[in-house]
DNA sequence: TATTGTTATACTCTATAACTATA
DNA sequence: TATAGTTATAGAGTATAACAATA
C-alpha cells in the first residue's frame, strides 16, 4: 500500500496567496480604477488588447495579439473591432500579407494606455516602495525569468 | 504642456511574461492535466474550492472560501452543491451558529485534492529544477512577501 | 491545399438581486 | 435589524465550428 502522496509544503503555501493576489488583480479595484484614470472601459478583454500592443511597441497582427495574450483569435477579432469605435486602434494592410491587417495604436489610444500603464505600475511600486533595493530588483529580475521558464516548460507538455 | 507620462519600463518588461505566465496556467493544459491525474472535473471554480479548504487545513464556512477566493458566495453555493453530490465534501453544522455550515473535505476530497496538488506542484517544482537553490528560495519568500503587501496595500485602496 | 481572419453560436465563470432562516 | 446562506437571473469572458479571402 502506498504512502500516501503529500504536496511540498514551501510551495502550498504560496499557493493561497498568489491565487488571492491573482483574483484581486485581474477582478478587484485595482485595474478598474487604473482605467477610470485612463479615460479606458475597464474590461479586460480590451485592456489586455491595448496593453500587448503598447509592450509589442509594433503593430501586431490578430493572430499575433491572440498569441501573445494566448486566447483564441475570434476574441482578439471582436476586441479590435469595438477598439476601433472607440478610434483607440486602427487596422492597416499588411505590405506583406493581403490576408492579413497590422493593428497600431492611434495616438489617442497610445496616450490612453501610457496613462493606465502609469497608474497601474505605479501602484505596484507604491506597494513595494519600502523593500530593500536589492530585494525589489531580485523579484522583478527572478520573476522574469520564472515566467519564461514555465512558458518554455508548458510548450514542451504541450507537445506530448 | 505637461510630458506625456510614461510607464517605467523595467516594471513594463515584466508586464507580458505575468500575463502569459497567468494565461498559460489558468486556461491552459496544466490544470487540465494535473486535474486528470487526479481523477477531477477540471473545471476552475472547484479545484479552487478544494485548493482553499485543503490549504487552509481545516473546515470552513461558505463565506470564508468566498473571502479566500475573492469571489462571492452564490459562486461558492453551486460549487459545494456539486463538490458534495460528487462525495469530496461534506457539510456539517457550525456548532457556534446554527445559520452556517461547515464545509469539510471527505477522504475521497482530501485523496483527490493532495494528488492534484502534488502533480500541478511538482510540475512547477520540474520546471525550478536547474535553478541554483539560493534563487529558488529567494523567488519564493519574495513572491510570497509580494503578495501578502499587494494585498494589504488593496485592501487600504478599497477603503477609499 | 494551408493559412489569416471573420461571423455565428455556445459554454464557463462570476456577479447582482431577492429571499429564508437564524442571530 | 443584521448576518449566513441559498435561489434565480444576468452578464462578462472565452471557446468551437463554419466560412471567406488570400497564399
Amino acid at each position: 500500500m502506498p504512502e500516501p502522496t503529500e504536496p511540498r509544503p514551501d510551495l502550498l503555501s504560496v499557493l493561497p496567496r498568489i491565487t488571492r493576489l491573482s483574483a484581486a488583480v485581474t477582478r478587484g479595484r485595482l485595474v478598474e480604477h487604473a482605467a477610470e484614470q485612463a479615460g479606458l472601459a475597464r474590461d479586460r478583454g480590451s485592456l489586455g488588447v491595448l496593453t500587448t500592443l503598447r509592450t509589442a511597441d509594433k503593430p501586431l497582427r490578430v493572430g499575433e495579439i491572440a498569441e501573445r495574450m494566448q486566447v483564441v483569435g475570434p476574441h482578439i477579432t471582436r476586441q479590435v473591432q469595438a477598439l476601433e469605435k472607440r478610434g483607440l486602434v486602427r487596422r492597416v494592410p499588411d505590405p506583406h500579407d493581403a490576408r492579413a491587417r497590422l493593428i497600431e495604436l492611434t495616438d489617442t489610444g497610445a496616450e490612453a494606455v501610457n496613462r493606465y500603464l502609469t497608474s497601474l505600475l505605479g501602484w505596484f511600486a507604491d506597494a513595494l516602495a519600502d523593500w530593500p533595493r536589492q530585494d525589489r530588483d531580485d523579484l522583478v529580475r527572478l520573476l522574469a525569468r520564472f515566467a519564461d521558464d514555465v512558458t518554455t516548460h508548458l510548450s514542451r507538455l504541450d507537445e506530448s
